[in-house]
DNA sequence: CCCTATTCTTAACACGTGTAAAAAACGTCT
DNA sequence: AGACGTTTTTTACACGTGTTAAGAATAGGG
């Protein structure tokens, strides 16, 4: 149990009777040491406790072997499936992911940024705050390292290779479906806390003049950027229900949290949103929030393809990785939504 | 805007005519320096590019600053609550946090673990993954770091720190509540992913002794242990609601999650749990998941308080930290869970 | 103006590992 | 046994900053 504890390479090549630069060879890639050699020091390490030092492998490397990820909240199961997407892409190739929060706070993600740079970081995946971000941030990044945006995009940023969802197309598809199969929808907007926000709701409207229909957009007047996504609905839509407003309307959410709000608010209301009864309360959102299939009813929405876009953020940052002088024209990968047809609408 | 991009101290020293042995000492704490100086070197990272390098600063300091963190998975609201809450304290302190995320999976926590132990952080948190997680993995990093456990508490592990809900408390509380104002209730056990699910369990046995009244526990059939809660409640209920049992029971979940495909199923079949019809369906969960007061009905539970086990995690952390050789007697702070009674019992 | 206390610079070594070049050891083949 | 190719050891320097000890410069006080 008590082994001897090694700190240094140096020790350990004493202690084993093999030369120092063969252990570091050892620990970078195994195959490039001979079998013997494989074999004693691997006796050796079982007989001591030995780590390398992680800050001492990293200084000399051209490559530290690290992509850093920044996220803007962790309160959100939308973020976190893509965080996980992206870690396990990540390890696949061999990459050991940094990830940082920034908690909504553009200074926080300013130095999130800062740390990646300090630790010389390969690159970095960043999906952004929101109009609160300073863009300097995602310029620097991406003059700096082989940089990725994803998820949302800020509209004046240019030059920035960019993986997210089609909104005109999502958006678009469940409009289409709502109106198709209902009446026409009204749109719940949500706390512009980022670029998609506007996006969907530029989607909505474009896609609803593009049908001759008049677009009618809902609950910009309490706007808390806090993120509490559910409370908004909730309180949004309580509102006007109470005036007798909306209660028999289309209903299309910015996104899934809100409608769970939004469904919440029905249900005080004694409204039973669904496609049962045709010309009645109708709720949809959009993201597919890992919860909505199992809300009440089960809440129709379009689905991000979330598992394809961290893949994807992190395949083409692997592929600026390869090439020396990054080139880089740049690269905007837009996923299609899924339409998820389930009670709500 | 193309400021001249500096890549080492000795080149900054030169720069702006300072000493290499000053910036060192500025950059670690700017008032170990005069206000000359400070005002001076201040000047000159205006005009020039420069970062200090992560790894060679951390390589030598005695403390690096950072603490580690390994949560079991990312996909559920509960922990990234608990890392929020962590992170912020831990910033708050001057620390940076390295987030480590096993997903399930015990090999991937040793890693991590590894991983801490080469960086030389400080002190680790950890919310242990659960009955498949290598005991010897802990041991390792409570000998050899200021180390605290969170959240779930392995039975056979001793002499580690521990912050985490008192469950024996909290579940109680929720059986007692549940007994008095209802029927006693039946408990729908989850995945043994940790084991919290077995200390719940327990809890809730035991008290229906204390009450006289004879246990019953379902859902032991079908533990995936994937973490897919909501399926699981579903699942389970969806069979025996099938069947008409327990249509009139009172239902005690083992978390929201589980609760919330509770929820579904009674909705699946024309159920309408709530304390409203004396000795019909009720249903309770624990956790208070962020989701649960908008559910429908809105859930019944027991809030564990996430802001203070972070913060009481992070604080103990410290505590260890400043210490040099902890004789550390064991603590184990357990919080109150505290009772929310909302529709759905 | 001188004296003393403070702050700075200079010079040097340290941290633990990566990496390159040259010399040595080893194995295999003729 | 000799020659050759592979692998290892030896030796040395590098990475960028922390840290220390000595001496030099500066500031404040008389």
């Amino acid at each position: 149990m008590a082994k001897p504890e090694i700190h240094t390479m140096e020790e350990l090549s004493a202690a084993i009777g093999v030369s120092r630069p063969t252990l570091s060879r050892y620990f970078q890639d195994p195959t490039k040491v001979s079998k013997s050699s494989v074999e004693r020091i691997r006796r050796g390490l079982e007989q001591v406790e030995y780590i390398p030092n992680f800050f001492a492998t990293r200084m000399n490397r051209k490559t530290t072997g690290m992509i850093g990820v920044i996220i803007p909240y962790l309160n959100d199961l939308f973020f976190t499936r893509l965080l996980e997407s992206i870690e396990r892409a990540a390890m696949r190739a061999g990459y050991t992911v940094i990830t940082q929060c920034s908690h909504s706070d553009p200074e926080i993600e300013a130095r999130a940024a800062e740390t990646f740079l300090s630790m010389n970081v390969d690159g970095a995946v960043v999906a952004p705050l929101g109009n609160h971000s300073d863009l300097n941030v995602y310029e620097r990044l991406n003059s700096r390292l082989p940089f990725v945006l994803m998820d949302s995009r800020p509209a004046r940023l240019s030059g920035v290779d960019f993986v997210g969802t089609d909104h005109v197309q999502s958006t678009g598809l469940i409009t289409e479906y709502l109106t198709r199969v209902g009446g026409p929808p009204v749109f719940l907007a949500m706390p512009r806390v980022n670029f998609n926000a506007l996006e969907r709701e530029m989607a909505y409207t474009s896609k609803m003049q593009e049908l001759g229909l008049e677009p009618t957009i809902i609950g910009m007047e309490s706007l808390n950027a806090e993120g509490h996504f559910e409370a908004h609905g909730l309180a949004v839509l309580d509102h006007y229900f109470s005036k007798g407003d909306f209660i028999n309307a289309s209903i299309l959410c910015a996104n899934d949290r809100v409608a769970i709000g939004a469904l919440r608010a029905a249900a005080q209301h004694g409204l039973e949103p669904g496609t049962l009864r045709r010309g009645g309360l109708r709720i949809a959102g959009h993201d597919d929030y890992p919860l909505s299939e199992f809300m009440i009813p089960t809440l129709t929405t379009v689905a991000q393809n979330v598992q394809a876009i961290g893949q994807a953020a992190v395949d083409r940052l692997i592929e600026k990785l390869r090439v020396e002088k990054p080139q880089s024209n740049q690269t905007v990968q837009l996923m299609d939504g899924v339409l998820k047809v389930r009670q709500s609408a």
